[in-house]
RNA sequence: GAACCAUUAGCUCAGUCGGCAGAGCACCUGACUCUUAAUCAGGGUGUCGAUGGUUCGAGUCCAUCAUGGCUCACCA
């Protein structure tokens, strides 16, 4: 923010000096309300003649001489008011003069309707609250540039009203999604965010150091390993909803702090997991919207369950035309990878070639909610693996307007499969693959004491918002996304 | 991390072929007691993102850098 003050503040502050000189506090203390401004109009019949007292921003002042027209703000939105020197008295109309847009003032009056019949407020007395010092944005375009609405979210909160109804959206979403989950006598629960290592996800960590222990800390890139604790422990029914921190890149499907809800359920399995989401979701967006089927970006798109169920080697002859039940080997999936025109590591598995060929070929077309089932080994190592065919694990990802919005698995709890992944995992990381997992001594320490057979899931927060608000882009669905500072 | 686009007044944006820095809103002065993008009469308030370069002369052309957007990569 430059130090710099322009013509107008410089005006401003002249003003805040002027009006101190008439005894004026231009910072008020509290003013005690009665209604909000659509109160006012949605029930101006019931209203009409009352005493009301409002408070809000001024967001357009007309003068007419002696009388002036002006609109206030408040969270509600914003309602005309009308100030006459006959009803003010000559000084009280001198300091309404004194005013500026974007001064936030408590009014009482009488609500009527103008000739034009717009419900206003008829000002006895005002109150100055706060004195704004710089200049809001223009009113008709308001607030357009992408970067001063992340960098001053205040503004296009206050300039642009529907950026606020998203995020009463976003909170509406995450208060239904608690009370779904307690409804299912589901425990909320807090673990650190601070861990000493990181797991239960792929993905580079931020890190920071404790001083007193003398040591590194990772801030957590998921919660999955103290939830699976907390179900050794006897907690069978657990969720913790809350931030997590990836040190990747940023675009508009991301950002580097993000909010997930991972949820644990003993005695239940990946396909109870998958009911859980899709009740889950589609009961939200009927709670908050009032119907399960939305627009996206000018789609409608289905929830209402059941939602269709396609395994991942289904899906990949289905979009991309190849047969993984025909290649077995790493060497063939390569091959079948680079024929395809992707780009493929050496050594890469065939598990991994295989979730490759998936996310360039099929996620892009799971546009209606949709389960892809059975993930490979090779990129599943906190899974258990189908009896039937240990390649694969008991896993699922959801998808809607082809983005993924949850994860979920039957857990492993046999601890010495979970050591074997670790260790593939550790070996990835000495290879040189900074996402790969960490061995978790603890964790597994406690898998040997017996984790209960267990569903676990984890949904994706600010991609569930940003589909369920229809919003193109993560930062419009998070108040204060990630950006670099200016100097 | 790579390509492309953008950066000019408080805000939204024009700026032609390289030749005095522009508009609307906002702001300032004045008029106006039912306006609502109030109106009317005046007033331009600027480190043209930064630094170099080419040129008699650069907002404009070139290079580098910064920030943002977007697409891709990575990921959720």
């Amino acid at each position: 923010m430059s130090e710099s003050v322009s013509e107008q503040e410089i005006v401003r502050r002249q003003k805040l000096a002027k009006l101190k000189e008439l005894g004026i506090e231009p910072y008020g203390e509290k003013y005690q309300v009665t209604h909000c401004a659509t109160d006012v109009i949605g029930r101006f019949v019931a209203l009409e003649g009352q005493p009301l007292l409002l408070a809000g921003r001024l967001m357009t002042i007309r003068t007419h001489g002696k009388a002036s027209f002006a609109n206030l703000q408040d969270e509600s939105g914003q309602i005309q008011i009308y100030l006459r020197l006959d009803d003010l008295g000559e000084k009280n109309y001198m300091i309404f003069e004194l005013l500026d847009m974007g001064d936030i003032i408590g009014v009482s009056g009488e609500a009527f309707r103008t000739r034009r019949g717009e419900v206003t407020v008829a000002v006895k007395e005002f109150r100055l609250l706060a004195k704004s010092l710089r200049p809001l944005p223009e009113k008709w375009h308001g607030l357009t540039s992408v970067d001063l609405r992340y960098r001053q979210r205040y503004l296009d909160l206050i300039v642009n009203p529907d950026v606020k109804k998203v995020f009463i959206l976003r909170s509406r979403i995450v208060q239904e999604i608690r009370n779904y989950l307690n409804g299912l006598a589901f425990l909320e629960v807090e673990t650190p965010v601070m861990h000493t290592l990181t797991g239960g996800a792929s993905a580079r960590p931020f890190i920071t150091h404790h001083n007193a222990l003398e040591m590194q800390l990772y801030l957590r890139i998921a919660t999955e390993l103290h939830l699976k604790r907390l179900i050794v422990g006897g907690m069978d029914k657990v969720y913790e909803l809350g931030r997590i921190f990836r040190n990747e890149g940023i675009s508009t499907r991301h950002n580097p702090e993000f909010t997930s809800v991972e949820i644990y359920q003993a005695q239940a399995d990946y396909l109870d997991m998958m009911i859980l989401t899709e009740e889950l979701v589609s009961t939200v967006a009927q709670k908050v919207f009032g119907t399960m089927k939305l627009l996206f970006q000018g789609t409608e798109m289905d929830l209402t369950p059941p939602w269709p169920r396609m395994t991942m080697v289904a899906a990949i002859k289905q979009f991309a035309g190849i047969d993984f039940n025909e290649i077995i080997t790493d060497e063939d999936a390569r091959s079948v990878a680079v024929e395809k025109g992707l780009t493929i590591k050496p050594g890469m598995l065939r598990g991994e070639v295989m979730n490759e060929i998936f996310e360039e070929f099929v996620e892009n077309r799971l546009f209606q909610p949709t389960f892809i089932v059975d993930y490979p080994l090779e990129v599943s190592p906190l899974a258990k693996r189908k009896t039937d065919d240990p390649s694969m694990t008991y896993r699922f990802e959801a998808f809607m307007a082809c983005s993924e919005i949850a994860n979920a698995f039957t857990e492993l709890n046999d601890p010495l499969d979970q050591r074997q992944r670790f260790e593939w995992q550790m070996a990835k990381r000495e290879a040189g693959d900074e996402e790969a997992q960490m061995l978790d001594e603890d964790f597994l320490h406690s898998l040997e004491y017996g984790m209960p057979p267990t569903g676990g899931l984890g949904i994706g927060i600010d991609r569930l918002v940003m589909i369920l608000t229809d919003s193109p882009s993560i930062r419009d669905v998070i108040l204060f996304p990630t950006m670099r500072p200016r100097d």
